[in-house]
RNA sequence: GCGGGCGUGGUGAAAUUGGUAGACACGCUAGACUUAGGAUCUAGUGCUUCGCGGCAUGGGGGUUCGAGUCCCUCCGCCCGCACCA
């Protein structure tokens, strides 16, 4: 009897199926684990061996808890709005709702083929209108509500409503309108984006390469327009300190830091010569602010003509269309060049009173802090270039500093410097604060680098706001009964008129009675800020979640998902999950309390050496006799690195008639680990691999390649060693000939110490994630056990189900061979005898010097006294020693012995 | 430039608090069983040396009885951010 793992795998995917044994109950009095992957967009080109990764690892996982006794959420969706779905539709005029329901079932396929335990029931798809109905519905709360400073949290709009008109009755609800849009957390705003006016679209930006379109690199300008965002930058701080609560990784806490971006310091205003305009300038170092030698607006700033003198004026304009010719990406290339161009106007400094001149450079940036800075050579890199090369003054103001040199430490005493004198920068900084307070002319001020997200797409394939605009073009949201506002179906996605979506094309839709709906669609983002909410309570059609079912479930336990989502999803989420705790929907504000980066799992390339203007190619050892072209060859006509000629000349007409210089009678490709992709012929399909090897082998050896935050290449070749391993394991319980042979004898003390250990080291893997050591675990432990034949069934019961979270279809199987009817996912977990694992002898290493020099096996509890005798006696020591006494022996019980000579 | 991470055999990788470096596999070499083997099993496999031994965790230095692990320094690779005031 064979391990024949196709019929075995196909036997218990349909009973599990039949007997909903994935179904997961809101059950609550069982302590709860939600194991939550980041759910795939469905792309047209299926799974590789690469997505599967984080899946196998959580799906262990979430077997492991619920035979733990946890009754446990693991869900799997859909994010099946998004832009390529839209851009495939023009290509090929398939409508985009076909073409990702095509994908999702691809997907669903190959999900099934590999055995996940996900409550299908539960799937979630955030294209389907029973689920958008309730992204409509949490994009009103964001829309009707405000962040209230004062409380540090989000409240109903209604509030501030109230409040505003009281103190302004003179105020037309036109003009409160508009004020509230400067406070609500989805507001419209004017903003750039990319303009393609050849494609008549806006464009993201990826689909913009090198300043032209993707789509006929046709030339790509910035225009405004009016846009949606949601006020993001309002929950920085919170964003900033829920880190500290979470366990994510430290390197995907820092990128969200940097992003978030919050540097403290002073905004202050400087007065102009001759003008009563002010130039208001951030800083994060005022306590320099008697260094300051001139100020710097960016290029775009808007009172640069204004401060622009006459005699200027050219050289200005010259250097303003200087700016605008650089595209962004050149002005960050070459960072070491130094421009820029004095306006000939002149501030007053706010304490000396002296006059600073004002320049205009391309390293201000208009988007950040306020598009000014108070330049200080003496403490700044860029600013101290920037007066060498003009030749501006630098003025001394560090203790200790010489002349013509740049200090940007803080914890430095300052000179030259009027009232600051003899304080270091964190006193200084305090003081000038007080003082341009005092004096109304600056404030202490916190910045941050990140922007308000921009929530509006000029495209057909997502959620349609539910939103119109009035006879005064004000935006009026629609009441929470008519949700969900259905994407209207059209057969045209291109751009509508004025660089509007495609749906502005659809009259019939766009008009209605009180005015004209909204056209813009909301991004990629937006249903997947909460898909893990909607698995709680999937079917929900009063509220996007029941609260006290969400109270069960609560956070996400483990989040497992790639590091391409570190900052857009994990802030957009963690964001929203604030607002719906702010407003008491939710009972937590931090979605996602342990997240792991899985790492990418790598393309191992094959590549094959043609002799130049030839068809003969050349095996990878003889190839530098010759000249040879590299070609790419697809991976899976390779055993290892051993080319199937039959299949490469298959492959291609032109390579019919190809000839071969080769190795010992075979051809050797060379390999090369790259990036998976079709373009490199190195995509490896998981549907292959199990058809070959078996969905168990597949999920084992995912987990066997290394850690799983470690990227690593995939090399089809090495899982034979787990393979071999379920054979093993298989031919432990079932003997070829006789079947199953199963022993009911006891076990000895030994076989138990085998089993315990294992016990011991797999769980202990498995909550730590170190899945491929426990994977290598299993594998010493059968190894043990073929060793002692042992086929014991007070051994091999309790092996089955620590396997099971692993390879669940092998196990089940055995399990139901040994006799037992009830199916193994309901079994319960086996646990530590620690008994069986106390060890009354030890061999001791034994070195001299610290250099191990041989074994000596003493029973534990020997004094320790005694074992230095015998180690001093022993022949190699004896040797070592040459006739010496040794200074100190170091004992370490259970350890190692080490004689210092 | 800044921040985070990594560097161990031919390959993927192991190594609790500093305590036998290379577990477990792949590959390779030999052998057994077989009509056959891409099945299975056995033995070997870091480098070097006939051997005793010597050398080995990117390089150099340090702490320690003892360092892959801790400290300093240099080099290389990967990821993220980048003229951020």
């Amino acid at each position: 009897m064979q391990y024949h793992f196709r019929e075995i795998e196909k036997k218990w995917q349909s009973f599990w199926n039949q007997n909903k044994s994935y179904e997961v109950k809101n059950d609550f009095n069982k302590p709860k684990c939600y194991v939550l992957d980041m759910f795939p967009y469905p792309s047209g080109s299926g799974l590789h061996v690469g997505h599967p990764l984080g899946y196998i690892a959580s799906d262990i996982f979430a077997r492991y808890k619920k035979l733990k006794g946890f009754n446990v959420l693991h869900p799997m969706g859909f994010d099946a709005f998004g832009l390529p779905a839209e851009q495939y539709a023009i290509e090929t005029g398939q409508h985009p709702s076909i073409t990702t329901e095509q994908n999702i079932n691809r997907y669903k396929q190959q999900l099934r083929n590999i055995g996940f335990c996900y409550d299908t029931c539960r799937e979630v798809n955030t294209s389907d209108p029973h689920y958008y109905k309730w992204t409509q519905w949490i994009f009103l709360k964001l829309y009707n509500s405000w962040f209230n400073h004062a409380t540090q949290k989000a409240e109903p709009i209604e509030s501030l409503k109230t409040k505003m008109i009281e103190q302004n009755p003179e105020w037309s609800s036109v003009e409160i309108e508009n004020e509230l849009m400067k406070y609500r957390l989805a507001y419209r705003a004017e903003s750039y984006v990319n303009w393609c006016e050849a494609l008549g679209t806006v464009l993201a930006n990826d689909e913009v390469i090198n300043g032209v379109s993707e789509r006929g690199g046709h030339p790509v300008d910035r225009k405004k327009m009016s846009q949606w965002f949601l006020r993001i930058t309002d929950y920085a701080d919170r964003l900033l300190e829920g880190l500290e609560k979470v366990q994510f990784p430290e390197s995907l806490k820092e990128m969200q830091r940097n992003w978030i971006g919050k540097s403290v310091g002073a905004e202050m205003n400087f007065e102009i010569e001759n003008s009563n305009k002010k130039i208001k300038v951030f800083t994060t170092r005022p306590d320099t602010i008697f260094g300051v030698s001139f100020l710097v607006l960016a290029p775009e700033h808007e009172l640069v003509s204004e401060l622009t003198t006459s005699s200027e004026k050219e050289k200005i304009e010259h250097y303003k269309s200087y700016v605008t010719s650089r595209s962004e990406r050149e002005r960050l290339a070459e960072n070491k060049k130094v421009t820029g161009c004095f306006t000939g106007s002149y501030a007053i400094h706010p304490f000396t009173k002296n006059k600073i001149p004002i320049w205009i450079a391309e390293y201000v940036l208009a988007g950040y802090g306020t598009g000014a800075i108070m330049a200080v050579p003496a403490g700044d890199e860029r600013d101290f270039h920037f007066a060498q090369h003009f030749q501006l003054p630098i003025p001394i103001i560090f203790k200790g500093q010489e002349e013509q040199t740049v200090n940007s430490e803080k914890n430095i005493e300052l000179i030259n410097s009027d009232f600051l004198n003899d304080f270091n920068s964190f006193d200084a900084s305090k003081m000038v604060i007080q003082k341009l307070e005092d004096e109304g002319i600056g404030k202490k001020k916190i910045n941050y680098r990140m922007r308000d997200a921009g929530f509006s797409r000029q495209r057909y394939w997502g959620e349609p706001f539910p939103v119109y605009y009035d006879e005064n073009n004000t935006p009026q949201a629609l009441l929470e009964n008519d949700l969900p506002l259905l994407l209207p179906f059209m057969q045209s996605y291109s751009a509508g008129p004025n660089g509007k979506g495609p749906l502005a094309n659809n009259q019939e839709w766009v008009n209605i009675p009180q005015g004209t709906r909204e056209t813009d669609t909301m991004p990629g983002y937006a249903g997947s800020s909460w898909y893990y909410l909607r698995y709680m309570d999937p079917h929900n059609d009063k509220e996007f979640c029941d609260r006290t079912i969400s109270d069960y479930w609560n956070q996400v336990d483990v989040y497992i998902g790639g590091a391409e989502h570190a900052v857009g999803h994990l802030l957009y989420s963690r964001m929203w999950c604030k607002v719906l705790y702010d407003l008491g929907y939710i009972s937590f504000d931090e979605p996602y309390k342990k997240l792991i980066n899985q790492g990418m799992i790598q393309g191992s390339s094959r590549l094959m050496y043609r002799i130049k203007q030839s068809n003969t190619f050349v095996s990878s050892g003889l190839k530098n006799q010759y000249e040879t072209d590299e070609i790419y060859v697809d991976c899976n006509f390779c055993d290892g690195v051993q080319l199937d000629i039959e299949k490469f000349k298959a492959w291609r007409t032109d390579f019919q008639n190809a000839t071969f210089i080769l190795e010992n009678g075979k051809y050797y490709c060379g390999a090369q680990v790259e990036k998976m992709s079709k373009r490199l012929y190195n995509i490896v399909n998981p549907d292959d691999v199990i058809e070959e090897f078996g969905a168990d082998t597949f999920r084992m050896y995912e987990m066997f390649l290394g850690p799983i935050e470690m990227s690593k290449p995939w090399d089809t070749k090495g899982i034979e060693g787990v393979h071999r391993f379920l054979k093993k394991l298989w031919r432990i319980f079932i003997d070829e000939q006789n079947g199953l042979s199963i022993s009911n004898e006891k076990p000895t003390n030994e076989e138990f110490a085998i089993l315990h250990h294992t016990i011991k080291k797999v769980t202990n893997d498995i909550e730590n994630f170190a899945l491929n050591t426990a994977v290598s675990q299993f594998m010493i432990c059968v190894n043990d056990l073929q060793k002692q034949q042992c086929n014991k069934r007070e051994i091999l019961e309790p092996l089955l189900i620590l396997l099971t979270p692993f390879a669940p279809h092998i196990c089940e199987e055995l399990w139901h061979l040994m006799g037992n009817t009830h199916s193994i996912l309901d079994a319960k977990y086996p646990e530590v005898n620690e008994e069986y694992l106390q060890k009354n002898q030890f061999t001791y290493p034994i070195a001299i010097n610290g250099k191990t020099r041989t074994e000596l096996n003493f029973a534990v509890d020997l004094p320790q006294n005694e074992i230095e005798q015998n180690v001093l006696a022993d022949e190699v020591v004896q040797k070592w020693l040459e006739g010496k006494s040794p200074k100190k022996i170091i004992f370490v019980k259970g350890r190692m012995i080490n004689v210092v000579i």
